[in-house]
RNA sequence: CGGGGUGUAGCUCAGCUUGGUAGAGCGUUUGGUUCGGGACCAAAAGGUCGCAGGUUCAAAUCCUGUCACCCCGACCA
């Protein structure tokens, strides 16, 4: 391609919308602009990189033997009704009417329409399993879109939905697309890590991210070195401390802390570190939790579950209704962090977890907020984490204003309370796989493959009949990647202060042809020209730098775009019969004879 | 949705406190000189100051409303 063909204009400056490196380098070099809050329109550059992308995970994809199809962005509503979706998709789902009024969305996601056409597709036993996928655009209202294209609220998805008879079939599918997105990734150069995850509001069974590594990733995750474990920190166990609880020492005390409200400040009031502190959370429960003592028991747990979808998220005026709401309190150790994913799993927790209201808060226990303790909470199922529950002669909030009290342990000072896992794990804990401590490393989710199970299959009625001729219903599974994040995640992974380094595989072009005084040296024009066709005609993609341009200038947009290999052509170089060639990431040039460039650069590309 | 902030030239921003001629750098155009690391000189184009009301002799500036965008918290590829 000739670069004076292209108009598209590199920027010196960062636009100032951009936060992250990822975001500000495909800005300033032209890769993407911003078209609305969370949607960006790809530029040519840009393009090239996303058809990459997309053509190793078609490769991948293919050689996995999935089948491309291509489902429809706009959805009717009345698959999202016979799911049950219609109702508990939150506002993320765009939903729209055509011009006769009937209800439609803008699919976030694409379970309903493919279990659609297998129910109709698929009869036989004997045509499972079969995975379907496409590469398609998304669109999710997302609340707050960010980062550019790495959490856009319209993106690129490859979607792939596998249809299975049995369990074993389903966990082979499964495995096949661990191995084909680790072959995509890889094949990508990216830094990635597959680790365990949480299901989420998919629903289903099993379940791994790919998280590639990035400082500026949105997701935490939890790192054994030692025995190879890798979750996301929603998920990750935190274990029960090995050593049995203390022994009482000292004696309930009821201390003044006017204004102390949080964990930072009752610290400096009552004198002791965070560790020998206790936050108690107060959050929202269901319906079926309310019903009294013992509420909390195995056999209640279904019922909570079942209902859990259906909690009313009533608002902060309605007192009535905030006095009739159920509550839970969570107690933690000072230092440590709620895990909301773990907490809204509990029995009588509301799912998605709901902080309590002031309102509610002070109706419940007398006392505001940043003054609640686990001592005398009436009618509230207490959870205390397994920390926290270990701890003896520790601080809690009095349920009073300005005052906490010290001193508290468990069993004497108030009964003993429900023990869960509540925390987020945090660097330092020892691995649930038992092999030494955990670090915690940032993470952009690319990938996430789920073991769905029989969720929409059975709401759907997707059947097909086994070798006796019974109507079984199918399992699934559903296998996501993010194709536009993965080139903001590959920037992130990939660039220094003069802009992107591409891997070859997913860069624009392979190489950069950057003759230089073009226009006045006719052996400079020749040499270049014979260049690029010799080098095209070989296969290799080339960005012929042909602007009546200085060194200086092109040289910057080369490094700012990130093709990896550039070769200069010079009259200076030429005299010697010499080309001069430098990668991406080398410190300095080197030369080489003008006759043997096609076989240097092919040498040279790791594609 | 709650909290914080910003809308002035294609981009980055100043001007607003204290109302009175709309500015700088980069980019763009033309001419010239340059030509191995984002050149220099000269000239030029380019803005209904987000939008709508209001106050005032006079509004980028003050007031009200509205829209858009960005940042911090709960969701996800």
């Amino acid at each position: 391609m000739l670069l004076s063909q292209y108009p598209i204009n590199t920027l010196k400056e960062t636009p100032s919308e951009a936060e992250v490196v990822s975001h500000q380098l495909m800005l300033r070099a032209g890769l993407i602009r911003r078209v609305a809050a969370g949607i960006y329109a790809w530029l040519p550059f840009g393009l090239r990189t996303l058809r990459k992308i997309e053509t190793i995970i078609r490769e991948e994809m293919d050689r996995a033997g999935a089948l491309e199809v291509l489902l429809p962005a706009i959805q009717p509503a009345e698959l999202w009704q016979e799911s049950g979706r219609w109702g508990e998709y939150g506002p993320e789902l765009q939903r729209l009417k055509d011009r006769h009024e009937r209800d439609f969305v803008v699919g976030p996601t694409h379970e309903e329409v493919i279990t659609d056409i297998a129910r109709r597709e698929l009869r036989s036993y004997r045509q499972l399993p079969v995975n379907f996928y496409q590469i398609q655009l998304k669109f999710r209202d997302e609340v707050r879109p960010r980062f550019g294209v790495m959490r856009a609220r319209e993106f690129i998805m490859k979607d792939a939905y596998s249809f299975h008879l049995d369990a074993a079939s389903l966990a082979a599918g499964y495995d096949a697309m661990r191995v084909a997105y680790t072959k995509m990734f890889q094949r990508m150069r990216l830094d990635f890590r597959v680790v365990q995850a949480d299901t989420g509001a998919i629903g289903g069974n099993a379940s791994e991210e790919f998280q590639v590594l990035a400082s500026s990733g949105e997701d935490a995750i939890a790192v054994s070195d030692a025995d190879g474990y890798a979750a996301n920190v929603e998920l990750a166990p935190a274990l029960p401390p090995t050593t049995p609880r203390p022994a009482p020492r000292e004696p309930l005390e009821r201390i003044a802390t006017p204004g102390a409200r949080t964990i930072e400040q009752v610290c400096a009031a009552v004198g002791v570190t965070p560790e020998r502190c206790v936050k108690t959370l107060i959050v929202a429960g269901t319906a079926a939790g309310a019903g009294g003592a013992g509420a909390t028991g195995p056999a209640r747990a279904a019922d909570a579950a079942g209902t859990a979808g259906a909690t009313d998220t009533a608002g902060a005026a309605d007192i009535a209704s905030a006095r009739a709401t159920p509550l839970v309190a969570l107690v933690l150790r000072g230092d440590h962090e709620l895990n909301a994913v773990k907490a809204q799993k509990l029995p009588g927790v509301a799912n998605p977890l709901r902080f309590a209201l002031p309102a509610e808060i002070e109706a419940a226990t007398g006392s505001p907020p940043g003054f609640i303790g686990p001592r005398g909470l009436a009618g509230v199922t207490i959870y205390a984490d397994h920390a926290a529950l270990a701890l003896a002669d520790f601080v809690c909030g009095a349920n009073e204003r300005d005052a906490h009290l010290r001193g508290v342990n468990w069993g004497r000072d108030l009964p003993e309370p429900l023990a869960a896992d509540l925390r987020n794990v945090i660097s330092g804990d020892p691995s649930p796989a038992g092999g030494g401590p955990l670090r915690i490393a940032r993470g952009i989710e690319v990938g996430h493959i789920f073991q769905l199970g029989r969720k929409y299959s059975e709401a759907l009625k997707a059947t097909v009949l086994d070798e006796a001729g019974n109507s079984v219903t199918m399992l699934m599974g559903c296998y996501g990647i993010g194709v536009t994040r993965i080139a903001a995640a590959a920037i992130e992974q990939n660039h220094d202060e003069r802009g992107i380094i591409w891997p070859d595989p997913i860069a624009p072009f392979h190489v950069v042809l950057v003759p230089l005084n073009l226009q006045k040296s006719p052996q400079v024009r020749a040499v270049a020209d014979a260049l690029y066709q010799e080098l095209q005609a070989a296969g290799i993609e080339v960005l012929y730098d042909d602007r009546d341009e200085r060194p200086g200038v092109k040289f910057a947009d080369a490094e700012l775009l990130g093709v990896g290999h550039r070769l200069v052509v010079s009259e200076r170089g030429l005299a010697a019969g010499a080309l001069e060639y430098r990668h991406r990431r080398a410190g300095a040039s080197e030369q080489f004879p003008r006759a043997a460039a096609v076989e240097f650069i092919r040498a040279r590309l790791q594609l």
